[in-house]
Parts: C-alpha cells; sequence; structure tokens
DNA sequence: AAAAAAT
C-alpha cells in the first residue's frame, strides 16, 4: 500500500546504507560445519587483549554514520516529530505496548486511516526516536540532544510506581551467589564506574536509577568488556538484560560504528543499498521478550550513536523493515523473523560483533535449533573466534553445553543463584486441589488475596487461558489472558493492562512463563502444575523479582505426580514448608520408579547450572548418548577443554583425532538427540 | 501433551 511511497521517500536518505570501507573477510559466507570449525592449531586463545577486541568490530570507519544522517542533531528539525516516539507507524510496533498513554503515543488514530500519510509527511518520519539518535563524528561519540518528553518515555517519572525500577540493587543481591569459572577470570566490578563503563552510559544507567550492579552484572561486564566470551546461567530478574547490554553498549559508544563491508550486496548492486548490517544481534524467543530486551536497550542507548531494532513474527514485516533501514546497530529478534529478512537479504550479519543468545534453553525447548544454527553458522555470521558470544540459559543441561561448545570460545562460566532455590523471597504454597474444585478455591485466593499488586496463574492450555479469564471476567474480576493463539496486538494489549494494573489478574500459558520481568507480581498461582520442574522455577520467577518477595501458590493433584519427586526436591532445595500429601504420593509413585519419562537426569544432568568442562562425564549421563563414542569417545562427552588440561580423555582441539573416533560428531543423534536421549 | 515461532 503506502510501502513504496515509503520506501521511495526514505531512498533519499538510505543512500548511505551502500557499503563503504573494507571489512576483511566479508567474503567468507561459506556454511563451515561446527565439527571443521575451531579447530585452528591448538587451543582457541586463552585470552583476548581488551584492547584489541574491539578493534575488530567497532572502530572502523562508516561512512556517515546511521544514526547521524537521519536522526542528526544538526539537520532542520521541521513537523512536529512524527509519530510521538519517533517510530514507525505501525499499530502493534514493538515499544508501542502503551496503547493508553496518548503522551507517549502521540495519537494513534492518525496512522489508522491514514496509513503512511502522515508519516511520509516530510521529515517527520525521520526525527530521532528517542534513542540512538546521537551521532559518530571524526571519532568522537557526540551524543544528541536531551528530550524530556523521550526521557519521560523512557525512564518514566521519579517515583512514579507503575515504573518501580527492576532488576536493581537491593540488598538481597548480596545474598545470591555467583560462582565463575574459565581461565583467567577478571574481577568483578562493584560500581557503574568509568572505567570501564563509558560515561555517556552511566548516565544512562543513573536516568534509569540503576545505582549499584546485580551479582551478574559485576562479572559480566568486565567479562563481556575484555573481549570473553560468556556462559552464563541466570534469570532475567537478576539483571541479565543489563549485564550484556551495558558492556556492549559501553564499547559501541567508546568505539563508535565498524566499517560496512563492501562485499555486501556487491553482486547485486543495482539500486540502493538497503541492508542493514547490524554490529550485535540478540535472539530470544518469545516476542514479548524480545520486546523487553529492546525497551531496555533503547534506554541504555538513549541520545548515543547505536540505534536499537527489534523484529519478530505476528507484526507488520513492512514496518519493521522501514525501521531497520533508517539504521540498525544492535539489533533484537526472535529467530524465525530474523531468518526470514536474511532470505530477502535486508540483514546482513557480516558486521556481527556481538552475538548474544538469551534464553538459551527455552529456545532450545520450542525448536529453535536449526534456526539458530542457521544463523550463528549458516549464513554470514562471522566465526566464534572473529565475535564474541554470550549465553544465557536458566539451566544447563547437555543441549546446551554443545551449543556453547559450538558457538563460543574460551568462555567463562557464570552461575547465579537460581531463583526459587537460593533465594527465598518467594514463598512457595502447594495446595491439593482437584480439577473440580480449582475454579472456587481460584476465587477464594483472589479474594482473601486483596488487591495490591498483580496475579498470575498459569494455565497448561490455551482454552483453559481463555475460559478461566472468562470465568473470571464473569465473577466480576478484572482478568485478562495471553496465550499464542491471541494476536500479537491482544497479547501485548493483554501484558500492557497487566503491567499498568489495569487489569491486575493475568491467565497466561507457558508463552509468559519465562523471561518476562514484569513488576509488583506479588502472586503467582500454579493453576495448572507444568509438567517440567524447569517450568514451574521460571513461572514461579515472575514473583519475588529484584529482591521483592512474593508468594506462589500451587494446585496440585495427583494428575501432577509426574512432578512430585522434582518438587519436593525443589521445595526441600529453598526451605520452604513441604505439606505432608506431597510426601506420602512422591512415596506412592516411587513404586515403580517414579520418574516417569526422564526423571533420571533431573535435577543433576538436566539443571545443572555447573561449568561442566570439567566435570568428568559432564555432559549429563555418564555413557552419553550415541554409545559414548559421539565427541570422539570423550568419556560423557563432556566439553572439550581448551587447553587441554582437563585430563587426557578429554579431547582437545589441537589434539589430532580427538573429534574423529566415533564419527558421531555430525550423526544426527549427536546433534538433534539430546531431547530423546532417554 | 502443550506451547511457541515466519508466512
Amino acid at each position: 500500500m503506502a510501502d513504496g511511497l515509503q520506501m521511495g521517500n526514505l531512498s533519499l536518505n538510505e543512500s548511505q546504507h551502500a557499503p563503504a570501507g573494507n571489512a576483511p573477510g566479508a567474503g567468507r559466507a561459506a556454511y563451515i560445519p561446527p565439527h571443521l570449525r575451531q579447530r585452528g592449531p591448538g587451543p582457541a586463545p586463552a585470552n583476548v587483549d581488551p584492547a584489541a577486541a574491539p578493534a575488530a568490530g567497532f572502530g572502523g570507519p562508516r561512512g556517515p554514520p546511521g544514526g547521524g544522517k537521519w536522526a542528526n542533531a544538526n539537520a532542520p528539525d521541521f513537523s512536529p516529530r512524527g509519530p510521538a516516539n519517533g517510530k514507525p507507524p505501525m499499530t502493534n510496533q514493538i515499544g508501542q505496548m502503551k496503547p493508553f498513554d496518548p503522551q507517549a503515543y502521540g495519537h494513534p488514530g492518525s496512522y489508522g486511516g491514514g496509513g503512511g500519510g502522515s508519516y511520509s509527511g516530510g521529515g517527520g518520519a525521520q526525527q530521532g526516536r528517542g534513542s540512538g539518535d546521537g551521532q559518530w563524528r571524526d571519532g568522537k561519540h557526540i551524543p544528541g540532544p536531551a528530550n524530556a518528553r523521550v526521557e519521560r518515555e523512557l525512564f518514566g517519572v521519579p517515583n512514579d510506581p507503575s515504573k518501580q525500577q527492576t532488576g536493581i540493587n537491593f540488598a538481597n543481591y548480596d545474598d545470591i551467589p555467583v560462582e565463575a569459572s574459565g581461565n583467567d577470570v577478571p574481577e568483578p566490578v562493584s560500581q557503574f564506574t568509568n572505567p570501564p563503563l563509558d560515561d555517556h552510559l552511566i548516565s544512562n544507567i543513573k536516568l534509569a536509577s540503576y545505582v549499584i550492579p546485580t551479582p551478574v552484572q559485576k562479572y559480566s561486564v568486565p567479562i563481556v568488556m575484555g573481549g570473553r566470551d560468556l556462559m552464563a546461567c541466570a534469570q532475567t530478574g537478576s539483571g541479565k538484560t543489563g549485564g550484556f547490554l551495558f558492556p556492549i553498549l559501553s564499547q559501541a559508544f567508546k568505539n563508535g560504528p565498524s566499517a560496512t563491508p563492501a562485499t555486501a550486496g556487491g553482486q547485486f548492486s543495482y539500486g540502493r543499498q538497503r541492508k542493514a548490517y547490524p554490529t550485535s544481534l540478540i535472539l530470544a524467543p518469545t516476542r514479548e521478550l524480545v520486546s523487553q530486551i529492546f525497551d531496555e536497550a533503547r534506554k541504555f542507548a538513549y541520545r548515543s550513536w547505536v540505534r536499537p531494532c527489534v523484529v519478530y513474527g505476528g507484526a507488520d514485516i513492512g514496518s519493521q523493515l522501514r525501521q531497520i533501514e533508517r539504521g540498525c546497530d544492535l539489533l533484537v529478534a526472535t529467530p524465525g523473523r530474523l531468518v526470514d529478512l536474511i532470505e530477502r537479504g535486508r540483514i546482513s550479519l557480516a558486521n556481527i560483533k556481538y552475538l548474544v543468545l538469551d534464553e538459551a534453553d527455552r529456545m532450545l525447548d520450542m525448536g529453535f535449533e536449526p534456526q539458530i544454527r542457521r544463523i550463528v553458522e549458516g549464513e554470514d555470521m562471522p566465526l566464534v573466534q572473529d565475535r564474541q558470544t554470550l549465553m544465557f540459559s536458566a539451566t544447563f543441561p547437555r543441549d546446551i553445553q554443545m551449543l556453547a561448545r559450538d558457538f563460543l570460545k574460551d568462555y567463562i562460566f557464570l552461575s547465579v543463584g537460581r531463583v526459587g532455590s537460593t533465594s527465598e523471597n518467594i514463598t512457595q504454597k502447594v495446595e491439593y486441589v482437584e480439577d473440580a474444585d480449582k475454579r472456587s478455591v481460584l476465587l477464594d485466593i483472589l479474594h482473601t488475596h486483596g488487591s495490591t499488586g498483580l496475579t498470575l496463574i498459569f494455565v497448561e492450555t490455551k482454552r483453559m487461558a481463555d475460559s478461566l479469564s472468562d470465568f473470571l471476567i464473569n465473577q466480576r474480576f478484572p482478568a485478562t489472558a495471553i496465550h499464542g493463539d491471541r494476536t500479537q496486538r491482544e497479547r501485548e494489549r493483554a501484558l500492557e493492562l497487566f503491567r499498568n494494573g489495569r487489569c491486575p489478574i493475568l491467565v497466561a500459558t507457558a508463552v509468559a512463563a519465562r523471561g518476562l520481568d514484569i513488576p509488583n507480581v506479588t502472586h503467582v498461582i500454579n493453576y495448572d502444575l507444568p509438567t517440567d520442574i524447569d517450568d514451574y522455577v521460571h513461572r514461579i520467577g515472575r514473583t519475588g523479582r529484584a529482591g521483592n518477595t512474593g508468594i506462589a501458590t500451587a494446585f496440585f493433584n495427583r494428575g501432577n505426580r509426574g512432578v512430585v519427586r522434582d518438587l519436593l526436591e525443589l521445595l526441600k532445595e529453598a526451605h520452604q514448608e513441604v505439606p505432608a500429601f506431597l510426601e506420602s504420593i512422591a512415596r506412592e509413585g516411587s513404586g515403580f520408579g517414579g520418574r516417569g519419562g526422564r526423571g533420571g537426569g533431573r535435577g543433576r544432568g538436566s539443571n545443572a547450572t555447573r561449568d561442566m568442562r570439567r566435570v568428568p562425564g559432564g555432559m549429563g549421563m555418564g555413557g552419553g548418548f550415541g554409545g559414548g563414542s559421539a565427541y570422539g569417545g570423550a568419556a560423557g562427552g563432556s566439553t572439550p577443554s581448551y587447553g587441554g588440561s582437563y585430563g587426557g580423555a578429554a579431547p582437545s582441539y589441537g589434539g589430532g583425532g580427538g573429534y574423529g573416533g566415533g564419527g558421531g560428531y555430525g550423526n544426527p543423534s549427536g546433534s538433534s538427540g539430546p531431547s530423546s536421549w532417554w
């Protein structure tokens, strides 16, 4: 529709996206299978010179920088700032998740019928988006002008409870144990100071009212800034997002943009170049999570030259394309949509300096491994030694360990205490409730619990989510629902209604189980218990965040006896009260093995959050899969040690025949079998 | 078994 018009309009400004400069290795595109990679002469470099690291990525010239060209502080500012937030006029564009805030979002109506009309109206479309509107000029970072309205939108007004800060300096954080292992682990930092962090970033951190780094951040900042790869077992509420955004953005602010590879689109050089070359890529499993990370990125990129972008499915791709065209330095994406955009030739990964996989275990659970491998190994992403890779995962099962081995080099392993066990911020209750009684028990709880805080109710099916929220609404409770069969717009609206407290009761399926950081969730109710204890851990982790306390109630009956043992173990580990019926049902089950399908490995192999590189047989099960030969005969398939220092059995990269042995690596059962190994 | 995710 108005697409063509807008493209045309933009083209005037986008020509500068034409490749400039000459990036080494830009021609490399051929897929190199994992088992042939990283096999250079001997171990990967034990350490990367912190000073040298950025040189590979940021630092090169990039014509007029993306930010500078249209969000130019010097450019004449005609027009009121287009879409109030300066974003593309789309209805379900990420970040537009606050439809009720006219101040922040202007007049949504004006984009409805008019389509691109108002959008293409001159400079309006090209105003700063409130983030990433600074520039890089003459080797210097020139932050854009301050903008009170944008600041309010991004950071909220001081003391606004609806913008309660999350993931910040609560004394309780000191109780969260952190374990770092690997070669030459850098000393953690204790404050947001320069050095090592860039001043502009620090000022944005201050605007966001972050005072003291969380434990993850204390470690991740020096690790990432030191050029090291990272595998972190941590939850979102632990400040994980800042953990990767801070060092990445700080380096970017300090070193400026990197060169765009010259080859890009070289053989298709007709027309203008509309391909974007982000320097940082963050992958996450769900749209909502990606959206949330993007919102954080906008905060910390405020007034900088770095332009954050977001892409995900279910939303209009046209507006996402336009967004990307206007400059895309840091891209937050779900895997499917990213692959789509790569196929369309609109995004190249050749310039990636930082790759972040967030909620990696969840992404594998959701079957994203092929897409992730394609993105990381099958496109033009720089090789593992030419980029920095950070993986975050709540758990560290074998398939994640394998991913870590393939994607990371000489990484530091960080383990942050898991929600619900090491922190006792969450009071867990388990009640015996038959299915038929669940509704009335729920009503009791909702009546008693009062109106303070938000209540998140988890159910197992989408149908149940709808019917339960209908039921609650009929009972005059302000409820709404979120699940995968709702449209993206409905999902975002539901989440926003919940966040801002208009609908303090949210009925959700697994879509909301992980990663979402919603302040003020005081009560999580597992109306239906999940069959996987990891899911349970994630769900209750939606409360008790940022050092606050929360309550988690679970309805348990015999239909849930599959998780009874894991649940029992978890409650004990978290020093929670264990109801007698749980103990006795657990004993009933022990008769026939009690561990249903896959119980055996749980809690050790599957839930592991330890650095498995030095654990003999560490990849979970002693025998490993494929007869133990999958990794060249390494006992238990433990991750190869780069230094070869963990004993003879572990293959080191330089060791001849390390991978050869069983020939198992490329074997499908080896690379895709982790979930079916039992 | 269900859910999520590109169309």
